[in-house]
Parts: C-alpha cells; structure tokens; sequence
DNA sequence: GTCTATAAATCGATAGAC
DNA sequence: GTCTATCGATTTATAGAC
C-alpha cells in the first residue's frame, strides 16, 4: 500500500532535521551537535524532535548511516565491472576521494576520531562495509581471472584476515592466498590514509598538486596488490 | 641562571594542569575539553588557570606540541642508523604504533579529525615533522647507500612533492628521483593509515592478529619503497 | 505532534578583593 | 596568583497544555 500522507509528511520532515543536522556538523563537528540548534535551524521546539529521534545518539547514528551508504553508493556507481582492473580501481578510489572532498565533515565523522561517549550500533556495519566490498571485487575479480602475479617468494602469513574479510575478495581460489589478502587489506587502509592526510591537514605544504599526487599514490597501491 | 623557586613551583602546576587535561581528553574528547573541569581535578578556581593558559586554546595548542614531540621523540628513539634499512623502518613503525596505542586520544587529537573552531598555529608544526623526518632520513640513507633499487620503467611525475618535503629524504642525489619521493609520501600515509583504522576500529573484525597483521603491512610498504 | 515552561546542569571569560 | 562572584550564554530531557 502507498504511503499515507501523514506518512510522506513525516519522512520529509525527518529529511529536513538530518541535512539541518548535517549543516551543523560542519560548524561544530560530531561532539557538538546539538539537538536544539538544529530544532533552532528549523524554527521548531526543541522538544518537538525527540517524536523523530529518541535522543542526540539516534540522531548520530542516522547520520553516520546515511554517509556510509552515500559513500557507498558513490563506489558502487563509479565501479565498472567490464573495465580492467586497474582502471577500476583508480575509478573507485577517485570516486571516494571526491566524495569525500565534497562532505569533509561527513566524512570525519566516519572515519576520523571516535566521538567520545558514544559507540555506533550494530545496524552501521553494513552500510559501513559498501566501499570494502566494492574493492574486495575488483580485486578478487581480478584474481579469478588471472590476472593476479604469483606471490612469489612472499613468505606467507596464514590465517591473519578474518573469514568473513576474505569473503570480500570472493571464495576460495588457488590465486587469492594470504599475501593477497594482506596486501588488499593493507591497500584498503593506504586509500583511507591518503585521503584522510589531504582532508585533515597533514599534507598541506608537502604536495603540489593533491589531484596528480592521489592518481600517481593509487596506482602504486594498485601495483602492490598487482593489478 | 638557575630557575627560581618561584619558576620550578610555576613549571610544575603547568605540568599538572596538562596531566589532568589529557586525563580530561580521554573522557571527553578535544572539542569537550574545558579549562572549568580541568580547575575543578585540580581543585582550583577556574579563574587561577588564565595565569597559565590564557585561553582553551592555548591550552588545546599545548597538548597537541607535546603530543607531537613525545612521537616524535618515541620515533627517534626507535632508529638505530648503523641497522639495515628495512629493520630500520619497521623499528620505527612499530614505535609509533605503540606510542598510539599507548596514547590513543593523544594520538586522535594529532591525526583525527580537525577541532571545529580550532586552528593550530605555525608553532606546532616543527614538531609535527619529528616523525616524517626519521622515516625521510631511513629512505634517504638507504638511497644514498645504493639500496635502492632503480624505479625501472615506472613513468616520472615531476614536481609533485615539495621542496621541503623532498628535503626530509636528504639533498639531490640521483638516486632519489619523483618516484621515490611519491612513494615515500604514500608510505608514511599508509602508516598512518594502517594504524588509524587499527585505533579508531575499522579493523575490529577484519583482523585476528594485530601485531602480526601490521608487522606484515609494515614489511609490504617497506618492499614498496625498496628498503 | 507541536507548543511553553522548567529542572538541573554545563561552559568561557572577566572583575575585583585579598 | 588564587579566590568569589558574576555575566550571558549553552545543553539534554521531561511534563503537561492544546
């Protein structure tokens, strides 16, 4: 049955007090958002929101909700499963670059510090995994393909990632061993670590033009995992 | 002239109205921290800490110098310029890993998200290089060396790095080229990368072994640079 | 479902006595 | 250099009228 109007009223509404509250959390980050400035914003009691999120937390975690799957979506849509690997692997990681470029503080929320007195539910974990499943393929797609080199002479390491992360590159295959997981794992958390030193600051006087350094950064991790 | 009674009694308050603001950081977090809680730990007025910090954020800048020189100092420590290159870098990533997690709010108010409303002066920058100057001087000495092996076939992007920042890994010396440079850049992220997601759990199911998995991670960067 | 009103806190920063 | 007192703000969350 089609929503009833009070029902289409009451989503909107919820749309219109999250993107006040992603307004907010530009100005004064995740700690410091605050149920009644962003009631403010709307010119609505404060009061009035606790009938659309039980408290700030809620609203928190529908925020981080809606970044990891914006996010997401942004690596889903930029994947083309019928280029070649390493082409879609820059694709990707210029495509969670960008969005994260466009929602710094969405972003920091996701992935910078923790915000001190609250731990996410466990509802974000899916949402939270979209991007690692999108480069889990390609490179487990690349693997089963052949397109992998061999691990050579790669002393191996078992059991370091656990089943479920490896279920990312796929099933089992004779060319997805140990060293290949470590080394995506380890690509996953350079992608996350060269965006994050753009967006918080740490290379702002060391490169000249972040665009150039992030395409010649991310085709050196795609040659490690060897793409 | 040696300090007066007066000075040592100022030098040691200061020392513990910091404690206790660290003490306060892991509670709360850096946009949380405030001068009042810090008096009341101490038992002061709140008033009587403007005589040291005249504002939350010089007290906030004071956390994030100190911060960065006990790393800093942590990683220097850790090098021993007369061991092999490669035992070199993971000495010293190790080191800083531990002093993270040792030191796990430090370690988010240096390299987490950014404090809204804060912007930290010039003075902290030279501490915040401490780090990036061992690991420059690791790769410098092993190119200087001749251990390096030559970027066969990689194609130059010239001119991406800085000048300073090509200065942490020593002069020109033919050996050092833009690629080298980029790979150094993208090391040192992956570094803090690899520990980031460790500390701000990202890694939580992914991985079964900490230590081994960034042990490992750790050896594969240093391969990527060619230490 | 929105409002007013309220409780019980928090904060940075300053003035001025001692 | 520490104190009390104060200004002028902030917050979460709830109670109850409409």
């Amino acid at each position: 049955m089609p929503p009833t109007v009070r029902e289409r009223f009451r989503a909107e509404l919820t749309a219109e007090i999250t993107a006040a509250a992603r307004r907010q959390l530009a100005e004064v980050g995740a700690a410091g958002l605050s149920l009644r400035a962003v009631a403010r914003e709307l010119g609505m009691a404060s009061s009035a929101l606790y009938r659309y999120f039980p408290s700030r937390d809620d609203l928190l975690t529908r925020l981080i909700t809606d970044g990891y799957d914006a996010l997401g979506a942004a690596a889903e849509d930029a994947d083309d499963p019928a280029a070649p690997p390493r082409e879609r692997w820059l694709a990707v990681c210029r495509a969670v670059r960008s969005w994260a470029r466009a929602h710094p503080h969405e972003y920091a929320l996701l992935y910078g510090s923790p915000v001190p007195g609250y731990a996410a539910p466990r509802d974000t974990v899916p949402a939270a995994a979209r991007v690692a499943v999108v480069l889990g393929r390609i490179i487990g797609d690349a693997a089963r393909s052949g397109a992998l080199p061999e691990s050579a002479g790669r002393e191996r390491d078992p059991d370091l990632v656990s089943d479920e992360t490896a279920a990312l590159l796929g099933g089992e295959h004779p060319a997805i061993d140990d060293a290949v997981r470590l080394r995506a794992l380890l690509a996953w958390s350079s992608v996350y670590g060269t965006i994050s030193f753009e967006l918080f600051g740490h290379l702002v006087g060391s490169v000249t033009d972040t665009d150039r350094y992030f395409d010649g950064a991310m085709g050196e991790l795609a040659a490690l995992v060897g793409l």
